[in-house]
DNA sequence: GCTTGACCTTGAGTTTACTCAAGCACCGAT
DNA sequence: ATCGGTGCTTGAGTAAACTCAAGGTCAAGC
């Protein structure tokens, strides 16, 4: 946009082009248009020349579903998480349980993956004590020991 | 395998068909070559018909990358890993140092999404106490409240 | 000796979430 | 009038991690 050079915030400008809308979240002009085309960004206005026109809403709006991601959302689930939002007040019920089951979802990837990591740093100090003694510490099988003969038939 | 039907545990045998490891592992035998042809599996030997074995410790082999895939490590980087492993003990130090940031990547990401997660649960009891009392309960603006016209030229 | 079940290989297909390229339109400034 | 900066659309390309299909092999039981 052309006054964006020394009008920077848009500060009396009440629509942000998508070149400010990209500048305020982070993500590129591609993917907030991909983002629209994939039906998670309502209310998005063509001007006179077809170029789309956002307020600062959607800045929080684009914050928003990022946490979303951020949280492993796919976008799918965020177009219908979009679309109630699109259709008003009378789409809280729906929305509070899609939320409600997508933080129990988050909760427990999160605690898989602390399990996870908990065996990762386990196998971290077995590998430390090691280096630091020179002497295996017993425990935690790692990989790699054959018994004498693969057991099948011969060639010929 | 012939035998495993009668012999689900190969009890008696040293070896383990891919079978037999994925059934172990949980993984398909699909995932299985493919992990190995991606040098994920070290220490694989055919037998006389050409047909992998393996030995018990590529099931807690298997198990342990799951762990590094569960916390987000990429398959390139356990492919890196892996050929450490297949190079002995003389590569600790090595493995030592990217389970080490591994870790710490790990740990970092836990933050984040803990921290992504608070804000859903922030916008999750906005929700939830709207919805009880009826009443919006201020804070946290969501989206599309547009301000009158879109700035732009007419088309003609 | 034939069927069956477990394996084999190669190569293609799938899903998710972007990311880029090409070619054109618009608008404000000079 | 024109030019640079933004923006537009369509469609193709990419990367990761599988997943499957087709067609063939092998060993054992009947």
């Amino acid at each position: 946009m052309s006054t964006a050079h020394w009008n920077p915030h848009a500060s009396r400008r009440e629509t942000l082009t998508i070149g400010e809308l990209a500048a305020r979240t982070g993500k590129s002009l591609h993917t907030i248009r991909w983002y629209e085309k994939q039906g998670l960004i309502p209310g998005v206005v063509r001007d006179g020349g077809g170029r789309r026109t956002y307020v600062l809403d959607h800045v929080g709006w684009l914050q928003f579903i990022d946490q979303l991601r951020m949280t492993g959302m796919t976008v799918a689930e965020m177009r219908d998480y979009a679309a109630l939002v699109a259709q008003g007040k009378k789409t809280l019920p729906d929305r509070v349980e899609i939320l409600r089951d997508h933080r129990d979802t988050v909760r427990k990837r999160l605690k898989e993956t602390r399990k996870a990591l908990k065996l990762v740093e386990q196998k971290l100090g077995f590998y430390s004590t090691w280096l630091e003694t020179g002497e295996r510490p017993a425990e935690i099988p790692t990989l790699m020991r054959r018994p004498k003969k693969p057991n099948g038939s011969k060639k010929a």
